[in-house]
DNA sequence: AAGCGGATCGTCT
DNA sequence: GACGATCCGCTTG
């Protein structure tokens, strides 16, 4: 236990450092940030379009809690998915059973699986009863990137992009499945899937279109960090 | 380095 | 009954 949590501060000293240091490898004044300095981020954040959440989700963590167990990871890429007027979301075909939760209230988990193989993880946007989300489309590995590995069915915990590049690599790496987190309230400081804020800063963003989206492929709704 | 196809199933037509 | 907000391994260059 309190290995774990020695872990995780070393984990998040390290992903902080990499942020701020960008490519170079150079040594960097270390700096201890608990995880405790890390707060949920509140309901509000998510109450807003999801071209603006999307942005500024980017270097937000995702914390998972597995078997007594943190995962984490920092978001890096996202897309935004606008509701009833975007042809490519979810929401496009009205309110079915399937993505009720992004009709719901902002700030909840909405878990699909795709390809009969691979779950994919957004939050809710905007006002209850308006339709919009986020799509989180990488994290870098934070915390518990041994269990994370374990759970991807790889040997290395090297490899971010192996581990937690993508939509369902993300979702496999951080134990999150469409039973167990549909619909959870990640603003909850004790939800087992919730995001917080430790006050890292972002560099450059970077806008492109949606992968993987046939329709309106003018629009650049794809965020990531370099 | 990049492109192809197979795997696999819930959801909506 | 078709297809998708994907991933992986195998192919080729």
């Amino acid at each position: 236990m309190q290995f774990e949590r020695q872990d995780l501060e070393l984990a998040l000293r390290r992903s902080r450092i990499k942020h701020k240091a960008g490519h170079s490898m150079k040594s960097a004044p270390t700096e201890i940030v608990p995880l405790i300095h890390a707060n949920p981020v509140p309901r509000s954040f998510y109450e807003r379009d999801p071209e603006q959440v999307a942005r500024a989700i980017l270097g937000k963590l995702i914390v998972r809690s597995f078997q007594g167990e943190e995962l984490a990871g920092r978001i890096s890429e996202v897309e935004a998915y606008l509701g009833l007027d975007d042809p490519a979301a979810h929401a496009f075909v009205g309110r079915t059973e399937r993505n009720a939760v992004l009709f719901g209230p902002p700030g909840f988990a909405y878990v699909y699986f795709i390809y009969g193989m691979h779950y994919c993880l957004n939050f809710s946007c905007q006002p209850e009863g308006h339709a919009g989300s986020v799509l989180i489309r990488a994290v870098e590995p934070v915390a518990g990137l041994h269990k994370m590995a374990e759970l991807r069915g790889i040997p290395s915990t090297a490899n971010a992009k192996a581990l937690t590049g993508g939509p369902g690599k993300l979702c496999q790496a951080l134990g999150i499945t469409r039973m167990a987190h549909n619909g959870v309230d990640v603003t909850l400081p004790t939800s087992r899937l919730r995001v917080l804020d430790d006050g890292a800063k972002v560099g450059p963003i970077h806008a492109t279109p949606r992968i993987g989206i046939r329709k309106a492929q003018d629009r650049l709704l794809r965020f990531l960090v370099s």
